[in-house]
DNA sequence: ATGTCGCCTCATAGGCGA
């Protein structure tokens, strides 16, 4: 099975992006983050072989996924908070494989009520991927983690050192998920290598420098992870006109 | 501090979030 994650910045201001890249890569399920829209227009991808489910706000935020075999949605709630506003979260299953979709904070500034508000969101992720490895179903967790997890997953440590995603407390959290027993798919199949990101600034000819940072992943529980085949990134969606400031991450799953 | 997008509005400019 073919999953693939992508931020696209906007719904609407992608839509033709989007479309496109289904018709080229032909994914099972692609995982969308940062909606920015009430609507998501489910009827469109219907006609393109798509089942969908979105969790959504306006302006801020949303998460979809899309499949071509049905889907059934389990919670549109991250664990911990009932009341949270944001929409980040949406976990689904396909097949006997449980899919979920994640938007973390941003977190800017640091110090901020929004950089609480990120470890406060990551420590209920931490809560939920545990849950989750209790129940021995194969769990794959993709989307925009917001955090660099490595020196090595940024073009140079020294320009992400004031951000909230290279801050220590959002990386020993990320850390904290793989000690719970979940591999982090691309660095796995490519351990040391530098220069692979997943987004890249709109200014300064950011993407052309290759000066980005890998902060979308797939992280996999065991029961996944001895089914991982491939984990790639596709640097070329990041090249088209108007594009997302995100790229694709795409993860091949045994059967 | 800055750059660039996309969203929204006491809207055609400015603020916010990323």
């Amino acid at each position: 099975m073919l999953i693939a994650s992508w931020n696209v910045n906007s719904i609407r201001a992608r839509l033709e992006h989007v479309t496109r890249w289904l018709g080229a890569h032909n994914p099972d399920v692609l995982l969308l983050q940062e909606l920015k829209a009430e609507e998501f227009p489910s009827a469109l991808f219907e006609k393109l072989g798509y089942a969908s489910a979105a969790v959504t706000q306006k302006s801020y935020n949303g998460v979809a996924v899309l499949s071509r075999r049905p889907l059934a949605v389990i919670s549109t709630t991250l664990v911990g908070d009932e009341a949270d506003s944001h929409a980040r979260f949406l976990e689904v299953t396909v097949d006997h494989l449980r899919i979920a979709n994640i938007y973390a904070p941003n977190g800017n500034p640091i110090g901020s009520d929004k950089f609480i508000y990120k470890l406060a969101w990551m420590d209920r992720l931490y809560e939920q991927m545990k849950i989750w490895l209790q129940s021995g179903i194969p769990t794959v967790v993709g989307g925009d983690f917001n955090v660099i997890p490595e020196d090595i997953d940024c073009h140079k440590p020294a320009s992400w050192m004031h951000d909230a995603l290279f801050q220590p407390e959002p990386r020993i959290r990320y850390r904290a998920l793989l000690a719970l027993g979940y591999t982090d798919a691309f660095r796995f199949l490519h351990p040391g290598q530098g220069g692979h990101f997943t987004y890249w600034d709109y200014f300064r000819n950011s993407f052309e420098r290759n000066r980005g940072i890998r902060i979308d992943h797939f992280l996999l529980s065991p029961e996944a992870t001895t089914r991982l085949e491939d984990c790639e990134i596709d640097k070329a969606a990041r090249a088209m006109e108007k594009p997302s400031d995100h790229a694709p991450i795409l993860v091949q799953i045994e059967a």
